[in-house]
DNA sequence: AATGTTTGTGGTACGGTGCAACAAACGTGA
DNA sequence: TCACGTTTGTTGCACCGTACCACAAACATT
């Protein structure tokens, strides 16, 4: 017979999801009124009481009184997200750097360290000992680790969601990395590690927190040395059935095109790269972070050379856009990492193409925005994907994990 | 303030949730013991009892005596969707055919009417006459009316999803259709009207009863006379913000290629569709489906120029395929429509692509199979859309609707 | 200061599922 | 043929969660 299908419902349910969504709402919406919450969720007064008090007891929210603001009635209290009722540890993990950071309920950023590498890209070793390292002085301060509900890493490269397993990452030269497991072990906390690629994050971060805040449907490009993106549709992230969805660097745009570290050739990456603009620009390709931002400078100054290199990406974008866009029917395209960077001097050649390609139905054209978060969306993606179990269960989130490599039922949230 | 995020949770919508889990179950997968369903949902014995009851008294669902197969204890009955208990309107209008049908719960076809046209596309006028007579006999059985609960409707072309609209089909020649509306005033039955793109409800229906069962990641890749694509990720149809996913057809393959109908030039459909192969034969690109048959015929009897035809697809057709499992990270891709029935010619070729452009991490390669429903995928899985009101609330199901022109708050499902 | 409005609070009612005991229906083995 | 074990339907009751109602509290208005 086979598996469970949907399981069915009953009290232990309700209440869980009830919990949820009041959390979910005020983790993610900032402080709302408990007469706000009884109106969003559609439950009854005394029950938006009960469950708040519970949450509260929890420790996981906290009210204030409510001012009131020139309304007649009972003022009602400010429910807001305890921001240290529950933290979170998230990990970026980028080409030419590395984010490690504490966040608390509500996404507040509670204490945060950067380290740049220049030149030669890390090894996995160097990597995994500096967020050792970077971890350690964050989860020292005093009461952390009794908070702690997970940790969340963005990875460059395509992450397996079952168990955050990275098969190969070829701008660091990485493979057959088992990231969560190596950082579970290193890390030792007793929390679920979670591990997703750096578009999905940044995708998660915007969606949640971002440029795309109330957009059900977006996609987002990033670019950090390849070319990733993110989808969110229906409010859902698109996973895939084993987390490789939104490898959009890899679409063949040209069969006959320039070999490309994947192995195949003419993939879109290797003409909206991050090397193809330095090698438009006459630059080392892997000249790294520096050599990127000279040709940004001398685009910025108006420099020929640079500012059509950077205008000679905006064709190839624009169509493998269109694509996207006639693939996912988007509301908005969310332009993160370098792509963001260059937006301004790309948004023109990028229009051109999409009203072209564009199928041309009733819709309102597609908004292409550049991301609100930078750098930081998929360190913040990785930290809402680490709240996540919490989220979805409130009363739950707290207990310590035997097997702290991701999880089942959670892999494709 | 925000709308409602996440409605809270009662009673009421787990005694609902419950009866729809186990209406879907029944429906989906065939008859089943009562004992099996306690199994599938984890609800407790009598509790189901309660639920089957409830769903028999509605007539949805009917219990028969089990038999013991050789197993000890007392046989459970065995409850099975009674395909009198609800029925729908399906109809699959095509470029060259038109089929309508009457539909049973379990998804059991109660009678069935096709139609081909030849020579020219048919006017809009033509095909709504055609479906309002076919209907009308089959909606003349006694009986039928005040089971209906719902009408699904295949169309050619992008279909928004929130009223059904149809703004452009142009291998029909049509524009500008309100084609949920017009079916609705015509047939008056006071019950919803669904109107989905061809492909969209092709690959609902292989999900859900074809090649695809059990697979929560596929995409369906559909060739009538365009091409579209049906995706389904973590067991959801993809829709898009307003309906328009999966109009792969429209992908710029060749940003200097020919132009096609929809404005843009280069498209994938331009390359692989039903034109492509007639002029790669030789054949008038727009001699419809006898032409079809005849390149197939000669093709099948291993004729050069007709193989050779066919076999020029591939290519193209690989290519993209590997784009689009990049992109979605699909189990499986169902080749359905002129695709299934080119499958034995294309799939060498196809191979070929794959193997050098997809991403290849961890996973077991794709599988690309043909259709199991064939011409009647799309048929069916209007079905399937006509019956999702009754499934996700069976006690409601039968209310007869003011607006019959889709649901808001189902649109997108 | 009186009044109307909005909201929190506490008690009770209602609905849904879970549980335990019993009965029914089967196969097995003496 | 009958006693026994096993599995499952059935029934009454307990438990849990939310809804409802009445009342009190806290505000603005007049």
């Amino acid at each position: 017979m086979r598996a469970i299908a949907v399981p069915g419902s009953n009290s232990e349910t309700t209440r869980r999801d009830n919990l949820s969504a009041l959390l979910r709402e005020v983790h993610l919406a900032g402080p709302r009124s408990r007469s706000d919450l009884v109106a969003l969720t559609g439950l009854n007064r005394s029950t938006v009481g009960d469950l708040v008090a519970e949450l509260a007891g929890q420790g996981l929210v906290r009210e204030q009184r409510g001012d009131s603001l020139g309304a007649p009635g009972r003022p009602s209290p400010t429910v807001h997200a305890d921001s240290d009722g529950a933290l979170v540890l998230a990990v970026s993990i980028a080409v030419h750097w590395l984010t490690v950071a504490t966040v608390g309920l509500g996404c507040v950023v509670v204490e945060r360290v950067r380290r740049d590498w220049s030149g030669e890209p890390p090894s996995l070793d160097r990597v995994l000992g500096d967020i050792h390292e970077m971890s350690r002085s964050l989860l020292a301060r005093p009461g952390v680790h009794e908070r702690l509900v997970g940790v969340g890493v963005a990875a460059v490269g395509p992450v397996r969601s079952r168990d955050g397993y990275v098969h190969f990452a070829p701008n660091l030269g990485w493979t057959a990395v088992p990231m969560a497991e190596r950082i579970a072990d290193l890390l030792d906390l007793g929390v679920p590690v979670m591990v997703r690629n750096q578009s999905d994050l940044g995708a998660r971060a915007e969606h949640l927190r971002g440029a795309g805040v109330g957009v059900d449907d977006l996609v987002y490009l990033y670019c950090d040395v390849g070319v990733g993106a993110g989808i969110v549709s229906g409010g859902r992230p698109l996973v895939g059935a084993r987390g490789y969805a939104g490898e959009v660097g890899h679409m063949t745009v040209d069969p006959e095109g320039s070999p490309c570290g994947c192995g195949s050739r003419g993939c879109w990456e290797t003409v909206v790269g991050e090397r193809a603009l330095l090698r438009n620009a006459g630059h080392d390709p892997d000249g790294g972070v520096h050599e990127v931002d000279a040709v940004l400078r001398s685009a910025e100054t108006g420099e020929p050379t640079a500012v059509a290199a950077v205008e000679a990406l905006a064709r190839p974008l624009g169509i493998g856009m269109a694509g996207l866009v006639n693939l996912f029917d988007p509301r908005v395209v969310v332009l993160g990492g370098l792509f963001a960077r260059l937006a301004p001097l790309l948004m023109p050649g990028v229009e051109t193409e999409l009203a072209q390609r564009v199928l041309s139905v009733d819709r309102e054209p597609v908004r292409v925005i550049p991301s609100r978060l930078g750098e930081d969306a998929p360190l913040l993606g990785a930290a809402e994907r680490a709240f996540e179990p919490l989220l979805a269960d409130p009363l739950r989130g707290f207990a310590r994990v035997a097997t702290v490599r991701d999880g089942g039922a959670m892999a494709n949230v």
